[in-house]
RNA sequence: UGGGGCGUGGCCAAGUGGCUAAGGCGCGGGACUUUGGAUCCCGUAUUCGGAGGUUCGAAUCCUCCCGCCCCAACCA
């Protein structure tokens, strides 16, 4: 990977596999696995789950392995397994042969549920789930031994038996793992391990009508592969006892279960649900929006994998809750797009300029560069004629204190042009200004301030030669930091979180650019060309996020 | 009233009994500048949830207290 640890600092985690390897637990082998269950798309939180699988394993020579964790098929699909598989790809990791499937392992899981009914450690239950519900207990009292639990080992394996040959309906029997009813841990009160649904799962067809839950597949496949170190979010902490557990009982390989604090980003969400009720009520276009924290989406938005990686490796790995503010996520992306953007010009709202001096109809390819942070990037021709296109945000009439842009009699250097001098302002019957004339300094060709205190420099395009394009600008999709600590979390949304821009006018360098690409438009921000709906003919660009605005501080203030 | 975790500046986060409590983000100030970008300086916790205790010495050990998060799907 290019983007090896830098100001990282260490983690209780890498302490933990340094242990082992000390101790030779597990023969100084670091087998990890990011296992998602394929069920919907990967956002930033995941992002950080994966940089930590894959980045232990790769750190301590070891592997990682994606394995996914299908065993509810009214849950999953194949479009979603495709979707991870290429996400996880595209942020930048390999796990070389090691794909595998909850579901390759069913034959064996079934194996070893019937060596536990044998040993009388797991036993068919007739319960409803709203009995089993009630025989459960509560959190502070303890639940009661189904009247079914004592049922003879040959009772068990008949039922077993007839629950996969589908000879039950839904819902109608569970195998049950013998354990402890009176336990603490809620997870230990004789958990379910296999559930009758008659549903066709993607990759396993209809051969089974009986399907494992989480604890009893997840631990097992871990062990199948050879996995040591299986590393997940907190929530699996009170999993663990029954993770050791099923593994202890079988007597297989017995990785170590790690748990971390997930990764929550402010003025986010991404929960599951509220992800899902974005999309479904329109309140976003789709999962892949560029204001979603979805990988896809932030991919769509601009983001490069290696920011994200590099985010992910900076926040750190502890076991306290956090919501990283997202400012220091954008931090990771301009610091990354800073060093390999090229630089073009581009006018979002434009405001024509005319330069009363310069001869009409003449044109000069004036010599930019394309990044300042790369001198390998070169440089390109943009071309130069007398009526531009400046920003309106770069002209003001009065200008306001510290304001260094153009307002009338005021003299401001045109990106890698001119100097021009503001001599006069036409306006409309509503006193809009319509368009500035000015005259320029033909010695200062270039930008050659030749001495002279400029303190302005602006961008422009040339009217007769530049493009147009639709620009659209992002902005966070909550305007609270913690959004999940919203009742009506609706109520805050951003209603500026999407800007449409449509009359802006790019640099003709831009004609033609491929969907994805990105750029640095000079003084405004980094933008990308809209994979989705980006066309030749109707160039679609999305703003990625913007350049540190000094002005806009200075100017807030007051 | 059960079980499991977690509390270091606004946000992350090092620190594992001993120099003045790393670093990053953010924020404030300055330098530089043909992007008010980038870069570069400087500043930003007398104190580690609180109270006691042990010790020559504690964020680090002990006790009690407070706060926050997760768990009662035939979800993962």
């Amino acid at each position: 990977m290019s983007d090896e640890p830098r100001e990282t600092p260490s983690n209780f985690i890498q302490d933990i596999i340094r242990e082992h390897n000390a101790s030779g637990r597990f023969g100084g082998n670091v087998i990890t696995r990011f296992p998602p269950e394929p069920n919907g798309y990967l956002h930033i939180g995941h992002a950080e789950a994966i940089s930590i699988d894959f980045g232990m394993a790769q750190e301590f020579g070891g592997r990682c392995h994606l394995r996914f964790d299908d065993t509810n098929p009214t849950k999953e699909s194949q479009e979603y397994v495709d979707a991870i598989i290429d996400t996880v790809r595209w942020l930048g990791y390999d796990w070389g042969p090691h794909l595998y499937y909850a579901s390759d392992y069913f034959e064996q899981l079934y194996a070893w549920a019937v060596q536990l009914v044998k040993a009388g450690k797991a036993y068919v239950d007739d319960l409803t789930p709203e009995q089993m519900s009630e025989y459960r207990g509560t959190l502070t009292e303890p639940g009661r031994e189904s009247p079914y639990r004592n049922r003879s080992v040959e009772e068990n394996l008949d039922l077993l038996h007839r629950m996969r040959v589908g000879e039950f309906d839904d819902g109608t029997r569970t195998l049950r793992a013998k354990i402890d009813m009176a336990s603490g841990n809620i997870n230990l009160r004789d958990p379910v391990m296999y559930r009758i649904r008659k549903a066709t799962h993607q990759r396993t067809g209809d051969a089974w009508c009986i399907y494992p839950m989480y604890d009893w597949a997840h631990g097992q496949s871990d062990s199948i592969e050879g996995v040591t170190h299986s590393i997940c979010t907190l929530e699996y902490e009170d999993h663990r006892p029954l993770y050791d557990w099923y593994l202890d009982q079988l007597g297989v390989h017995h990785p170590q279960q790690i748990e971390f604090a997930r990764l929550n980003v402010s003025h986010t969400v991404t929960s599951k649900r509220k992800l899902l009720e974005l999309v479904e009520q329109e309140l976003v276009s789709g999962w892949d929006d560029p204001r979603m924290p979805t990988l896809v989406g932030l991919r769509r938005r601009g983001y490069t994998p290696e920011a994200i990686r590099d985010f992910c490796h900076r926040v750190g790995v502890a076991k306290a809750a956090k919501v990283v503010d997202i400012a220091f996520l954008e931090h990771c992306l301009r610091e990354d797009l800073n060093r390999r953007a090229e630089r073009r010009m581009a006018v979002l709202r434009p405001l024509k300029l005319v330069i009363e001096n310069y001869p009409e109809g003449q044109v000069e390819a004036l010599e930019a560069v394309n990044n300042p942070e790369d001198p390998a990037a070169g440089t390109r021709k943009v071309p130069f004629s007398r009526v531009l296109y400046i920003d309106v945000d770069d002209f003001r009439d009065p200008a306001p204190p510290k304001y260094f842009r153009l307002s009338p009699g005021v003299e401001v250097r045109l990106r890698y042009a001119y100097i021009v001098k503001c001599t006069d302002v036409e306006r409309d019957s509503s006193g809009q200004v319509t368009t500035v004339r000015c005259t320029y300094d033909p010695d200062s060709r270039g930008g050659d301030s030749r001495g002279r205190k400029v303190k302005g420099t602006i961008h422009w395009v040339s009217a007769s030669h530049s493009i147009p394009a639709e620009v659209r600008l992002y902005d966070h999709l909550f305007t609270v930091p913690k959004p999940d600590d919203v009742d009506e979390w609706r109520s805050i949304l951003n209603p500026n979180s999407l800007e449409v821009v449509r009359g802006a006018r790019l640099e003709p360098a831009l004609a033609g650019v491929p969907p994805g690409s990105i750029f640095q438009f000079e003084r405004q921000g980094y933008f990308c060309v809209d994979l989705r709906e980006s066309t030749p003919a109707r160039l679609i660009l999305n703003r990625t996020v913007g350049l540190r605005d000094t002005w806009a501080k200075i100017e807030g203030k007051g």
